[in-house]
DNA sequence: ATGTCATTGTATCAATTTGATACAAAGGTA
DNA sequence: TACCTTTGTATCAAATTGATACAATGACAT
């Protein structure tokens, strides 16, 4: 019974992607990787199929008179919920066997497959990488098309992914650590007020090392990218440290 | 006379490439940015259009069943003769506004474009940007297809461009310096020996700035990226600077 | 031969940056 | 009020970087 409701709803959702498929690009796709900062983990944003316990990024697709980046940034919409999200490319994936048609089967289980969209997924595809940076707090996961539910998964303990999506999310992983800028990263990461070793523990978990508390507080206040708000009143039985906010 | 030749050249090639269009992937390009580093300047290898004052960077397609590396790697050894060239994807340019059709036109001028050309150019095309890093000594341009010649050029001062060729250009410099890897660049870049004077003007030119000899040398050697070699006897009026290689 | 010139290889010192440690100032609890 | 913990800041040593000095070399003119 509850097997046939998601049937259903699995079907209902791909009519509309079988209307707009014509619009898109064929054999091209954008996935997003979106990170957030929760506990001091760094997460991603994953989605996991109907009657699979795969779970995936959120892809997308490009219209034929749509910017790429708009692509990304309107997918990305469609899977968070808002906007105005810090989206950059960091890789293209072209390897000759990127093909999702064997998964798609399993998805479709015994349900005949339609034929716009075995013409649509039956090709190899080229993909390109997208990172987001959201602030965990404002993030509201809605589940589209093929996707039952969402949740965020410590980037260290990834559950079973479909496809390459593992190592889009190592690439994207790696890149950030390469490409790590500092001001934008916390920017777009940390919640509007924040502590030091809060942001300490953000740019340990990225980049995979500890650092001296006393150096790393330092090193971030000469960049002169934060202002000091008042003391945090704690419940801790220490001193309170100071907040902290990016300037504008 | 010339002209008629030129344009019977640029059809009959062309034929080859109608052949071969049905095995690509459509809407989706390569090109590549080739740096070479000669006479104190970084260059880049550019190819002219027949019967137009416009030059183009290398691009090819991709096929159905071929990596996206292997054929940016192709289409590379088709125009310059060599294999085994140093190649990275460095971005990837997706404008909704990216049509070639109506440059192909100019090209073609009164001649009618065949329908299978037609049909493929007429759409938007994303396309991968590659950066090739070769010795400049052992390219020996090839041209083919609708190229008249190859011919490098400095970096800062670029003939007139087709499509969004400049702009890509410059990304794949910023990119170059962003990430710059002293070894691989060198490496890659570099004649065999070198001195470490010729080896200071190539980082100088990709970087846009002057460093002073004294230091640099000894940042380069702490690296102990390099093997020192017998001097080199050369007929200046000046003490013979050793000849360095990079270790392997 | 000898002196001049330009460039190279190396040493050296100062300035700056980075790593490590010390310590007083809170904020809560016993 | 003593005690524990964490925070903010100061300080010193170590390492890195920037700037300058100088002897060594190779070709040429005298």
């Amino acid at each position: 019974m509850e097997n046939r409701d998601q049937k259903f709803a699995l079907t209902a959702t791909m009519e509309e992607l079988m209307r707009s498929i014509p619009s898109y690009i064929p054999q091209f796709s954008v996935d997003c990787v979106i990170f957030g900062f929760h506990g001091s983990e760094l997460k991603v944003l994953l989605s996991k199929f109907h009657n699979l316990d795969i779970w995936a990024l959120h892809g997308g697709f490009i219209g034929q008179d749509e910017d790429m980046d708009a692509a990304a940034h309107r997918t990305l919409c469609d899977h968070t919920g808002i906007t105005g999200i810090y989206l950059e490319q960091f890789h293209i994936f072209g390897k000759a066997n990127r093909q999702t048609y064997r998964f798609m089967e399993t998805i479709f289980e015994d349900t005949p497959i339609p034929e716009v969209l075995e013409n649509f997924f039956k090709k190899r595809f080229i993909s390109v990488g997208y990172f987001a940076l959201v602030d965990f707090s404002k993030v509201n996961p809605v589940s589209a098309l093929v996707f039952e539910k969402s949740a965020w998964f410590d980037v260290h303990e990834l559950p079973k992914m479909a496809f390459d999506h593992a190592d889009i999310i190592q690439k994207a992983l790696e890149y950030l650590r390469r490409s790590l800028d500092y001001k934008l990263v916390g920017f777009n990461l940390m919640p509007e007020c924040f502590t030091m070793n809060e942001l300490q523990r953000l740019y340990e978990t990225i980049l995979g090392e500890k650092f001296q508390r006393t150096n790393f507080q330092r090193k971030i206040l000469d960049m002169r990218i934060l202002e000091r708000l008042a003391t945090k009143q704690t419940g801790k039985g220490h001193k309170a440290p100071f907040l902290y906010r990016f300037k504008t």
